[in-house]
DNA sequence: CCCTAGGGATAGGGTTAC
DNA sequence: TGTAACCCTATCCCTAGG
């Protein structure tokens, strides 16, 4: 009684889809705000949004006979769901073999198909740096590591645009990954410790009290 | 992604905790400086560890937990924090000597959990705030809506012991019935739709930012 | 410019109804 | 039983003010 599940419609459900291509995973709110899409959702919060596009992830990504089965867990939401019933009319996209530079396998930044030379880093997520940082220090390969000025230099030279207080956000984001162990820092340089990938905190030698 | 989330360990919270113990709350750039601390607490910068006492304060204080609702397994916390020991009000101090109570300095967090001979308002279950919210303003009645202190003072009145960070709950909570579409905020008042519970959600209109 | 306080939004874990 | 829809908490992000 007290809750009267409201399914989702097929026009929901669209509008969402929709609203993802245009303004990205994770901008809930911009999606639900949009006044392209906002009447069809305004039934629902960001939140329902989030959790319907969850839910999509995951009937899309169990078409298969790939249960869940691996002993290791993998990232869970690999799939973002493109479904897409409607035709849309993929841009006859000849598979470019583009360089790997940012490529963020999944969530690609719309960009409005605009001739923009460079790729602007999106300030708004810096999470977003980390491939560009793993990417600039691993190709410099310098054995004392890189400073923050190199990494920001190598990264505009790799074409992307940066926000004029990148470095701020560079220098927040370098220091989140040495605690979490993923960089190791060395006077005021930056490398990348042999062993990364494991999920182990940055212990190194907890003189604990 | 490498860093979704980085779940706060109990090292860290522990870290945390003699830190502001040591500093005093608002001490945020300091306790992270901290050599004593600062190696368990580099992958946190200042607004982390702000962010994270601000979390600990309000999960903390109330300890109505098993009821017969929701036997919700928390294994996350092994290390059952003591965020606000609440100095011991020093009476009859007679032997011990060393006051393990870390009496922070000039701590923010009020004390006022005394015995309550009112039904107290459980911090832990805010789904249990919509009745009360709803009463309040139902009987209050006023046209224009009633603001949060308003809808404080009510439940207080109605001898409901109140949590001390019960404004803060109450903020969450309100916020999240609007996003429902179950209360409707207008300027900083809050006021029950006409069309409630016939699945109306959040109508937007809510031009904020 | 750095820092803090607070509001706002998201991600992920859990629960409930169907 | 499984799954869609919903709820709650922890964390992260943004902005105003000192």
């Amino acid at each position: 009684m007290g809750a009267p599940k409201q399914k989702w419609t097929s026009e929901e459900e669209e509008a969402l889809r929709a609203g993802v291509a245009k303004h990205g995973t994770g901008k809930w709110k911009n999606i639900q705000k949009d006044p392209e899409f906002g009447h069809c959702l305004a039934a629902r919060s960001n939140i329902d949004l989030k959790d319907k596009w969850r839910n999509m992830s995951v009937s899309a990504g169990q078409g298969s006979r790939d249960k869940f089965r691996s002993p290791k867990p993998k990232p869970a939401i690999p799939t973002p769901p493109t479904p897409t019933p409607t035709p849309t009319p993929s841009i006859t996209r000849t598979t470019t073999t583009t360089t790997p530079s940012s490529s963020t396998p999944h969530d690609a930044m719309p960009s409005t198909l605009k001739d923009s030379s460079k790729s602007p880093v999106d300030a708004k997520n810096p999470q977003r740096y980390t491939p560009l940082i793993v990417e600039a220090i691993s190709t410099m390969k310098d054995p004392n590591g890189s400073d923050i000025s190199s990494i920001i230099g190598f990264i505009e030279e790799q074409r992307h645009e940066v926000p004029p207080n990148f470095r701020k956000l560079l220098s927040t984001k370098l220091r989140r990954l040495v605690g979490q162990g993923k960089l190791e820092k060395v006077q005021n340089c930056y490398k990348i410790p042999k062993e990364s990938g494991s999920g182990q905190k940055a212990s190194g030698g907890t003189t604990q009290k």
